[in-house]
DNA sequence: GTCTATAATACGATAGAC
DNA sequence: GTCTATCGTATTATAGAC
């Protein structure tokens, strides 16, 4: 055994367990600032960890930063199948796919910052390497839709559209202001109903 | 007259012609970039004044952002009025004012940043000034669409939807990927139609 | 595997001249 | 009305110890 305190033996990770965890907490802190809004220091504070590791771990910001986009998409997507395959085993093969993708949708919003990390991206199209990201992510999106799903066109934009307006709502952290106002009690119950409890500021 | 050389009497300009011209550079630059990636520098060199300049005439940066997103609602605001106007006057008060308000939305791509400015402000929910001001701004074109426009909650959810995703769109500026991408080319087509060429990026 | 110390730079804001 | 010069600070990234 090592004869260094247990309080710091409790707190070493391997390699990977250390590289999840940073990017845990990277994908709430940039959920929430963006890309450049966000500070390696913020992420080194919410894992725990020093800011120089943060960026030893990953090379560099922009580094995390796609990481984090990479992950999220993944998720989504792995989460996309998951629920297609559970909704087709139930024999509802002639019926709309999107009434299984969009639950699952809704999901993901305890996964925290994968809507905002991705949003996030989104903006961010006119930079050379996280908007190729960006956009290929989205694209990629599209293609499970049409391909994989089999949705028409016009049945994709609108999942996808809404989906967007559920991001924003996310971005906004509107729940913040449902309290005082009527207007935005409801805008949320007309976009989520009770699932409103799952957005940031709720 | 003064005595001062030709060209730097064409510059000067009074305050409020200065104002505008620094909101009009200021509204592509965050629109781009975001409030914490874009720089007074870059809003200062894109108006061809000098940064502290930028400074001085708005007090700070974030004043200057807050009177960007302030200004991009109210046009758009002033649009969605002006259109609505024309419609009820062309005696159509059964229809759906969406149809009015879509092309409306559309043509103020036209003008630089007014989406992608307000998106980004969306995006900043949880900075306490930001975060009040995009929600605010958010619940006024809901309440528009709601009490002056006369749409449901379920056709207002609908038309905002749509419009974030075009939002989105011009964020990843996704003409970029269109020449490559057939799916982007799909996916603009089914959003856009031929108005994909008013994004940035096309 | 993780830290402290620090270099290098970029940025917002102020002071003051013209 | 507008500029130049500059201060103070925040931030990414590196070096090197343990």
């Amino acid at each position: 055994m090592s004869s260094l305190p247990v309080e710091q033996l409790d707190r070493r990770m391997t390699a990977v367990e250390r590289r999840e965890a940073i990017l845990d907490a990277a994908s709430a802190v940039f959920g929430e600032r963006g890309y450049f809004g966000a500070t390696t220091d913020q992420v080194a504070r919410a894992a725990g960890i020093s800011q120089p590791y943060v960026v030893r771990m990953f090379g560099s910001k922009e580094a995390l930063f796609l990481a984090v986009i990479e992950r999220a998409k993944a998720s989504l997507l792995q989460s996309f199948r998951a629920a297609l395959a559970d909704w087709r085993a139930q024999g509802a093969a002639d019926g709309d796919p999107c009434e299984a993708l969009g639950p699952a949708y809704l999901e993901m919003l305890r996964e925290r910052g994968v809507h905002t990390s991705l949003m996030q991206a989104f903006m961010q199209g006119s930079d050379p390497a996280i908007g190729r990201a960006a956009r290929d992510g989205f694209l990629e999106i599209w293609g499970f839709l049409r391909d994989e799903a089999g949705i028409s066109p016009e049945a994709a934009r609108g999942f996808l559209a809404d989906g967007m307006l559920i991001n924003v709502l996310a971005g906004l952290e509107m729940p913040r202001a449902a309290t005082s106002s009527a207007a935005a009690a409801e805008l949320l119950a007309a976009t989520l109903g009770d699932k409103a409890a799952l957005l940031p500021g709720a």
